[in-house]
DNA sequence: ATTTATTTGGACAGCGCTATCTTAATAGAA
DNA sequence: TTCTATTAAGATAGCGCTGTCCAAATAAAT
């Protein structure tokens, strides 16, 4: 059998066409259902395709089509568990709809941000999932020009956020005030906010917790411990004994992030310092192990599976064209009391 | 100016091509360094393509060239952070070096593994990244047909692997084995292995573990402890509990995976039951927070980031057609004797 | 019965790049 | 000098699909 000078072995559309008894654009659409296609043929299209093991070369239909069935998600830290569920979840959801998942770690940096984004364009993703919503100018122009559906994760817009995005998250600044209240209503009058990384997120929910502070004229600058190293256990211990060490009248800290506060809980146990008793210890997240802690660590529960499986299902629609989606969903958050305060 | 039909806005070759007054093909050799293009040339047409922005059509060069940027690379699981380790190293090695990174979440189901690695060849992966070496004889002639390079994570070969993987690992058994050891030098004498997930290399360390325990005469098979749902803090709580009540006597547990023995350390402050003293614990991995537990937890090392990284630079050697390379990599482990024996 | 809309299949021409073949120019060998 | 090797550039023809236009057939409306 003659085979054309640089055949690759490969079960094209051709292939279908030529055993199905029709042309090739039949076979494309019967097998897309992008066009009506007589019911008889569809079947002996879907027949003649099953028989030879038929898979559509990507890498033709980008080309053809101008778009992948790639999907970028840029997340900034592979090494927060965080993001990691974020990813698992909306992989997942995109893989079901036949998307494949690029990941871009973006690692806090703007410049790398930006820099991944535009790598990924030249892909020509079918669209695009991103952590956070504080884009620079230079992101959205890229967005923009690129015409690719894009939702953002975690946060939702505020004043000064573009108001067109779309947009799966929670109100930062709402849980850190609830945790905050939550604290005042054990009786906690000198609470400290302990943060790490310092992102846009973590920036919110110090706001949330210095504004209820301040409602209660409890606020005081010197309770905010604030250090751009990233957040991790050893990081939480550190500070915890700084904090205690420097501020003995302090009551209680809330850090940003569980890992911090893990980390609070075991230096705790270490020195000796009762939790909650001495001092009180709320985290954010409810990362695995809160609830194994000893004492168990009160915190806040974070949405983010359902952030990434709602983003990813509202991507999805987008890619369809769908109208008539929200253009932001608020998953809310819940503060979960535990022994720790 | 006219444009054709289906233009896309995008600079292609030809732009460049035209501005450095030379013919595509001879762009894109210069671009590529692929065949000996004459110097003076190769400047036009680098500043040439800078001045216009130019960025290569991946889908295109994938169509004509039937590879792709593409890596793939396999893993069991994004809960556990041992892969994640894996994944980022990878993920950062591969994108120095201008490749994309595609994850495939097998969540250990040799099916899903089957049916990922067939969704990602049809992309035309330039390469794999694949955890573990048990593959079945489908794997196996997934990869021999599909010509796409391999390197294996983790493990090394076994009798009963394939002999000609290429792999980057270490040898789990040899490492269950030496931590026994160091239980054994300790002085205890009634070591229980408690194991979750039970993957391959769980196994392994079984197996090294048992091993030494038989030739110290000190094998009992009721102190195996084996569950098959997946590693965690809560299941290593109950592990721990399950053990020290129903079989008193034992003065030693190796847990297959820190995550399980930091859930046991928790479990055993809640309770009392004072660690090492009353009964020693050890984990696998040295995963984040081991350090910081109390007692601190004595664990094996494992070099994941550097498995990471050896074998994305292997496989990129691969790609390059490089011979003269290792077929495996053992790059060792090392037990971190701690507070917790 | 005639016109007009609607559906359905196919022909055609690329998408932007690279493999391959060919030709022109240069260098080396006889 | 003449005849090979070697090198460097270009011409050509796809890679495997889909967007777009066309034509034929059918249904609906006059």
């Amino acid at each position: 059998m003659q085979k054309s000078r640089r055949s690759t072995g490969r079960v094209t559309l051709n292939d279908v066409a030529l055993l199905a008894g029709v042309s090739p654009i039949t076979v494309s659409r019967a097998l897309r259902g992008e066009r009506s296609v007589a019911a008889e043929l569809v079947t002996r299209v879907t027949e003649a395709s099953q028989r030879l093991g038929y898979i559509p070369d990507p890498a033709a239909k980008a080309l053809a089509s101008q778009t992948s069935d790639h999907i970028a998600i840029l997340i900034p830290k592979l090494s927060n568990a965080l993001f990691v569920d974020l990813l698992d979840a909306a992989q997942q959801t995109l893989r079901a709809a036949g998307f494949q998942t690029l990941i871009g770690v973006t690692h806090y940096d703007k410049g790398q941000e930006e820099q991944l984004l535009r790598e990924q364009l030249s892909h020509r993703p079918a669209g695009l999932l991103i952590t956070g919503l504080n884009d620079s100018i230079a992101m959205r122009t890229l967005k923009a020009n690129s015409n690719v559906p894009c939702v953002h994760l975690m946060d939702l817009p505020n004043a000064n956020d573009d108001e067109h995005a779309y947009c799966v998250g929670f109100k930062q600044s709402d849980a850190g005030a609830a945790l905050t209240a939550h604290l005042l209503s054990k009786g906690y009058r000198r609470i400290a906010f302990a943060g790490a990384q310092l992102d846009e997120r973590v920036m919110q929910r110090l706001h949330g917790w210095r504004h209820t502070l301040q409602k209660a004229k409890l606020y005081d600058p010197t309770l905010e411990w604030l250090n751009p190293a990233s957040s991790s256990l050893a990081l939480g211990a550190t500070m915890f004994e700084q904090i205690v060490g420097q501020s003995p009248a302090i009551d209680a800290i809330f850090f940003c992030n569980d890992d911090l506060a893990q980390g609070a809980l075991l230096a705790a146990l270490r020195l000796g310092i009762s939790v909650p008793k001495r001092i009180a210890v709320a985290g954010f997240n409810d990362l695995t192990g809160s609830d194994q802690m000893v004492p168990t660590l009160t915190t806040v529960r974070t949405p983010r599976t359902q952030i990434g499986l709602s983003a990813a299902n509202m991507l999805l629609a987008l890619i369809r064209k769908d109208t008539n989606i929200p253009r932001s969903i608020d998953l809310g958050y819940e503060v979960i009391v535990r022994d720790s305060t």
